[in-house]
DNA sequence: GAATGAAATGATACCGGTAACAACTGGAGT
DNA sequence: ACTCCAGTTGTTACCGGTATCATTTCATTC
């Protein structure tokens, strides 16, 4: 007869309870908790001894359990609106870095730029009963808005400076970097300065930027010019065609402002292609400054823009509500830095 | 006083429990959850009773209390080397796009191409009762293995074929990718065919592309060089000076396959700066058919990968291991093609 | 009209932990 | 010696659902 004493089957697949532990330590689950999560309030034999069970027997502590009972979960929700676009990878990174450390984990999703597949995604995270929420687009239906504001989890916004943030906000102003660069590019002395960028229904990040183009311009006594501005698709392709269209459209055009580091290199290539000469036939900007603007050539000015910051400063941030409790920190609005880079393409 | 019913108070974030939708439609909570999870096994008056008042007070179903108690999550984990890294986001959003639909959640972390990092992602993971898990990384811990295992969830591998898998395999061949690729550059005419790859160390995917570029030399009749070959850093920088370090060193060199995208776009714009015709020069042939080395001049010969494919297929096979309890698809091999793209750099 | 059984619903235990409080221990203070 | 309190450990209820089995209802069959 084996000597079997426990109490269910070892089935594959299931892993040890704490009480497993428990039993094995001679001791209570409390006290198993204990050692483990609070090791101050246990006496260091029983410490030892319970810590050497759960290396025995391999015991996984089941955060499902523990999060349905203490009434507070380990994982924060992201939500891009695309996973392939490399803008967002230094994010990711800083924010996964930040929340790791602390013992949380990133639950991941992609929206595809649609407020719809938003709402869907954020209804599944509270489902899940993430302790934080992480939104790039400032963008949402209604119902999204309440379901948040129901669930009382902290959120923060991170893809622009929304004018009414639902929560916290860690963003740069798209607005004031496009301004930024359309006057670097004017003080350059660039006269008829072309802008494209992606099209701007329900992204509000695109609208900003095309308006700090508009307040530059106005600003520099330039006159706006609807053949000078495009709106159009993602992709390098788009970009190549832009600039088709714009020196085609109005061939006075003698500097480009691609709001997007894609259409940006898209566009240098087209000119590569057809050997017009940047800057000196046409000027090339950027938005973003992704490794690449770096290293082509010419290379290209561009802005850089807080991206890993951004995400270190958002997980700080929802970790200090999550764990602290930092209720002053509640609606706060991290407006943080951007930079002209300017390199050979202007 | 207030007709207040409830037996609970209203605090800010408590969402409804079932047994209030219960209270409300003066059921049962079975018959909620019935409702919502089992609508056949529900009457329709009281599914639609039960649905209305879910709407009416916001309710929902928490996924962590459902989990426990049926013993069976919607979370599937995913760790790859790094999230900043194109070759994944196609990958990425196949797994994604397959696994929503089911309504399970993916949850995405990074591991810095460090095994040890990745096994504490792994218990991480577990400790969440993940219902699968996707590897990219071939190459694990001995600790990591053994938990694997003993938690008895299915996994797949994917960013190579190894020899001793976990268990199921969705990946195309490295070894056989490299191969052919350098016997096409062999085949063109070359036969100064210089490799460049990442480094080696805690990558498999590395070692067996070297293979395979080290076997088509020999069937083809061409000496091994140690000149010829090269291990480098990530980055577009390191594939800059990879190609000028090769070029100095054996300036017979009249091709450079290099095994990575990014490494292939720096050596090709390190010959564009020092004016080295590619491919008259100097041919290039790139690993991983990304976007851009369609758009550069010239245009990059390359493999084109099935990445997307295999994020598709990965989340179907664990898909039926969870949901159909497919067992005859444990230790199954997926083997995806490749195709080598002849462009204008070689 | 009684037996039969499928469909609908409920009662209860339990998933694997943690919160809150109770109980026990032994040394310090007086 | 007695009280008191901090340090340990255990007991019990509960987190919010689901599995399982029991019960009720009602149309069908002989």
């Amino acid at each position: 007869m084996p000597k079997q004493t426990a109490s269910r089957k070892s089935r594959a697949g299931s892993s040890a309870r704490m009480r497993d532990v428990a039993n094995r330590a001679g001791v209570s689950t409390m006290t198993v908790s204990r050692a483990l999560n609070e090791p101050s309030k246990v006496s260091e034999a029983v410490r030892e001894r319970v810590l050497k069970v759960v290396k025995e027997i391999g015991y996984l502590p089941n955060h499902l359990a523990s999060s349905l009972s203490s009434n507070r979960s380990t994982t924060i929700g992201l939500i891009l609106p695309s996973i392939d676009n490399s803008i967002f990878t230094q994010t990711v990174k800083g924010l996964s870095d930040v929340i790791r450390q602390s013992g949380f984990q990133l639950m991941i999703a992609e929206c595809g730029y649609d407020p719809n597949e938003e709402e869907e995604l954020i209804t599944a995270f509270l489902g899940h009963r993430v302790s934080g929420l992480v939104l790039h687009s400032t963008e949402h239906t209604p119902q999204a808005i309440a379901k948040i504001r129901k669930s009382g989890v902290p959120v923060v916004e991170n893809g622009n400076i929304p004018a009414e943030p639902l929560d916290m906000v860690v963003s740069y102003s798209n607005r004031n970097a496009a301004y930024a660069m359309t006057s670097h590019l004017a003080r350059l002395g660039y006269k008829n300065i072309a802008y494209a960028s992606l099209y701007s229904v329900h992204n509000d990040r695109s609208r900003d930027r095309l308006d700090g183009y508009m307040q530059a311009l106005e600003e520099f006594g330039l006159e706006p010019d609807q053949r000078l501005t495009i709106e159009t698709n993602r992709g390098l392709n788009a970009g190549a065609e832009a600039v088709a269209r714009i020196v085609q459209n109005a061939p006075e055009v003698d500097a480009l402002f691609c709001a997007g580091d894609v259409l940006a290199v898209g566009a240098l290539f087209e000119c590569q292609k057809r050997g017009w000469a940047v800057p000196e036939r046409i000027a090339l900007a950027s938005f973003d400054d992704v490794d690449l603007l770096r290293h082509v050539s010419p290379s290209v000015t561009t802005i850089r823009l807080p991206r890993h910051e951004i995400g270190e400063r958002t997980a700080q941030m929802l970790l200090s509500r999550i764990i602290d409790g930092a209720e002053h920190l509640r609606g706060s609005i991290v407006d943080l830095k951007y930079e002209v880079i300017q390199r050979e393409s202007t």
